[in-house]
DNA sequence: CTTTATGCAAAGTTTTTGCAGATCA
DNA sequence: TGATCTGCAAAAACTTTGCATAAAG
């Protein structure tokens, strides 16, 4: 099975880009965080790793990394600012999805089975194939001893 | 069964907020369409209508409408641009979800009770309960003659 | 009449882009 | 060495805010 690393390399050699010093430790703090997580952040992250990155240069490889498919957008609450989730993480590459605790803005990450029935059933319904879904659940802990 | 309008003036009033032309217009403008749609478009389409409101009051009366539960915000593709869901529409109020056509980028909503039968259980399954969530599939015609 | 709303333009956020010098293949 | 990258700062895209005037209750 071929590594993120490798699949980014690849990737580039196939579209004549170049695999950076740069693209490198964004990759590497990319797989850190256990959850998505917001451009500045992968930016503060790579400074206290203290790797000197531009904001541009992230943006920049942000964008590959979602062309690679390593990374997908998501957004959550009513923030404008985009969230990266990398798609190769703790579960091993399987599709996830996210619950966001209402209470605390932890975002916990879950992957069922269920959902990906249900999203294809649905839209065959529709008369569509589908591709990909984003789901997120908004909740608050069941038994809170408050 | 109480209309939209008779909620949003409800909700104004007991914020000691005024109901004035330019909100109703808009709330009138917002149920004119079947999908989601973003602020511009908005805009845009209260211009046709021949009234003038400026932009600061679109995104003004949006945040209220939010607030009264009338429209919540969704995201679609990477576009950092909202898009505000009318909750009341066509399907009279039923949550629904959206299926995005990848093709033709077209935003088709529906309902399905499935959906929240799968979030409540996921959710309680974390130690959670669900208060709404946000379901988006992505797909592409079946049986397309092309 | 007092409070809240509106329009305008200016400011704020987040993301993108142009360009000159630096780096990779 | 030729193509792609990088950092910087400027620009762009979207949303919010301050202020003076207008309208609602």
């Amino acid at each position: 099975m071929e590594s993120a690393d490798q699949i980014f390399r690849e990737f580039l050699r196939q579209r004549k880009l170049k695999f950076t010093s740069e693209r490198s430790a964004i990759l590497k703090s990319v797989q850190g965080f256990g959850r998505p997580f917001e451009a500045e952040e992968l930016l503060l992250s790579l400074r206290e790793a203290a790797f000197r990155v531009s904001k541009a240069t992230v943006y920049r490889t942000l964008k590959h990394l979602l062309d690679a498919g390593l990374l997908r957008q998501v957004f959550f609450g009513q923030g404008k600012q985009a969230h990266y989730d990398y798609t190769f993480g703790e579960l091993g590459g399987a599709e996830h999805d996210h619950l966001l605790d209402l209470d605390t803005g932890r975002i916990i990450p879950f992957s069922n089975e269920s959902v990906i029935k249900l999203r294809d059933q649905i839209a065959k319904q529709m008369g569509f194939t589908a591709l990909s879904h984003r789901f997120q659940i908004t909740g608050r802990r069941a038994e809170k001893s408050e």
